[in-house]
RNA sequence: GCGGGCGUAGCUCAAUGGUAGAGCAUCGGCCUUCCAAGCCGGCUAUGUGGGUUCGAUUCCCAUCGCCCGCUCCA
């Protein structure tokens, strides 16, 4: 477990060091929850978002991309589920620290007993949506303790939870009586107020997702685009929810960025399509560098399906501090439309002219987080291993081994020493370079140095400017990984970079 | 949100109820012809706010933040 902080610690360290992430508002001592991308980070972080857009958007026939307010009519989230799902009133367990949903807490006490002065006689309680599956889960509670049904059924009484009785109530969990917190309302949703007024009336929310701002939107988008289905909505953009408790350094972050796609097709054809995105985004991080056997598809059980979803599958990939989700693909069946359409009065329908059929479209989500996706692949990247000094003895290195395309800084260009011509010949190589790439040029102190810098900065390639160029118009341009160098003819270095980064 | 631990320089760590140190990094200079060399010099810290005290970085309280475990994660 040690080592596994510690990989942590090293990671946000260099982070740090090298300017990937802050932490948000450092000089005042942090917010929980929130992150700053430094140079290098932004160039990653963007890096992985162009990609994104450039494989699910610009390459494809059937998307189009969209970009929607995050503060948006409220009614949005009654009609989404957010607002009546989301501000339950919580009730926690002092002793077994177990949390419960207030209004769906019921126990049962004996009748008439409480009148005889002391305490209600209570037998048990459960979490359950409706009185009658509470007697249900009491009953399976009563059957492993051994007691017969009969013999408190006719006894008991089934009462809703009600804080003013909470002394009685036993937690659902521990059994332990009178150990239940008062309710508390746990809304993840950021509120706010729109206009100058901060009255009821004036309530908004920060989005708590993406999506709803493509589902509100699939009426305009159809009737713009000349779109016929199947075709998908992409959107990238801030989402804000205000979690409980923020960990795992960026991972589970209150303001963060999520890239969506909304992919609308018939019904029929909305599991061939689920399939057809579980595995395109799965390959997605697999060919940006992500190795296949730390990454997993985990499909989700039936009771952990959200209310929505008809299937849904989590592409988890391993980090130090355990398996988490980078992205969630779901089949969304027409819930969302359907909602929409209620809650609007306006019809979200699709007519297809050639089947002449008027129906509701399904829709596939890959939903992924953009902040986790980059702790991905920084995690993937960190590398230690060993290069030789100026003595040829085994030095520990530090490396980013990023996968080029998603590298904050291409190329660096060095002069070998700072003298004989060297530094004017790399300058004008570097303003050859960053017309095109994110290139930087460095000629302080020993070349040896410079390298390893890059190497923390995750920089594919050093190109140096040595003696011999002064001779015959050659550079070395080194690799980061093997340490390996090419000599390269100063012409042919925009050819050599482009065939090697890929791009 | 609960329980436990922890906050000293950019990073990693010392020390102390009475002047806060080091290594590395960084910046400037010298020197350097391929992988963190060397030398000289510079900048930089007790998270924040209260309290106790002649004096608090040290003790106490609060707060913010981080870590671990639980919890949460439409």
């Amino acid at each position: 477990m040690g080592k596994v902080a510690d990989l942590m610690d090293r990671l946000t360290s260099l982070c740090k060091r090298r300017g990937f992430i802050f932490q948000s508002s450092e000089i005042y001592g942090g917010l929980n929850g929130c992150w700053d991308y430094g140079p290098l980070g932004v160039e990653l972080k963007r890096n992985v978002k162009n990609l994104w857009w450039r494989d699910v958007v610009t390459s494809r026939d059937d998307m189009v991309g969209l970009d929607a307010s995050i503060i948006m009519n409220p009614r949005v989230w009654e009609a989404s589920g957010h607002v009546g799902g989301f501000a339950d009133p919580m009730v926690d367990c002092k002793k077994c620290q177990g949390r419960f949903r207030a209004d769906q807490l019921y126990y049962a006490v004996r009748q008439g007993q409480s009148r005889q002065g002391g305490n209600a006689s209570v037998g048990f309680s459960a979490i359950a949506d409706k009185a009658e599956d509470a007697l249900v889960a009491m009953e399976l509670q009563l059957k492993k303790k051994g007691r017969q049904i009969r013999e408190w059924t006719n006894d008991f009484e089934l009462i809703r939870y009600d804080h003013r009785q909470s002394e009685q109530t036993p937690c659902p969990a521990c059994d332990e009586k009178g150990s239940l917190t008062a309710p508390r309302a746990f809304n993840l949703m950021f509120k706010t107020h729109v206009g100058a007024l901060e009255d009821s009336s004036s309530v908004a929310y920060l989005r708590p997702e993406t999506a709803q701002g493509i589902f509100c939107n699939f009426k305009n988008v159809l009737d713009t685009q000349r779109l016929k289905l199947p075709f998908g909505i992409a959107q990238i953009g801030k989402a804000f929810r205000n979690e409980i408790n923020p960990r795992n350094y960026t991972f589970r972050s209150r303001e963060f960025e999520m890239m969506e796609i909304e992919f609308f097709c018939h019904p029929s054809q909305a599991d061939e399509w689920y399939q057809y995105w579980r595995k395109a985004r799965f390959d997605w991080y697999v060919n940006l560098g992500l190795r296949s056997d730390r990454l997993q598809l985990r499909d989700h059980e039936k009771d952990e399906l959200a209310h929505y979803a008809e299937s849904c599958v989590d592409i988890e990939y391993a980090f130090p501090f355990g398996v988490s989700e980078l992205e969630g693909v779901a089949n969304r069946t027409d819930f969302d439309l359907k909602q929409h359409q209620e809650y609007s009065g306006k019809d979200m329908s699709y007519y297809d002219d050639q089947s002449k059929e008027r129906f509701l479209p399904y829709v596939i989500e890959p939903s992924a987080g953009v902040d986790r996706s980059v702790l991905a692949f920084l995690c993937e990247a960190y590398t230690e291993d060993e290069a030789p000094d100026d003595k040829g003895l085994p030095q520990k290195r530090v490396l980013m081994r990023l996968h080029p395309k998603l590298a904050p800084i291409k190329a660096a260009v060095f002069p070998l020493v700072k003298k004989d011509r060297m530094p004017d010949i790399a300058h004008k190589i570097h303003e050859q370079l960053k017309g095109r790439w994110n290139a930087f040029y460095d000629e302080k102190g020993a070349v040896g140095r410079r390298y390893r810098r890059q190497d923390e900065a995750g920089t594919p390639f050093c190109i140096t400017v040595d003696g011999q160029t002064l001779e015959d118009q050659t550079v070395t341009i080194r690799d980061r990984d093997s340490l390996a160098q090419d000599r390269v003819s100063c012409d042919k270095i925009l050819g050599y970079l482009r065939e090697h980064l890929g791009n």
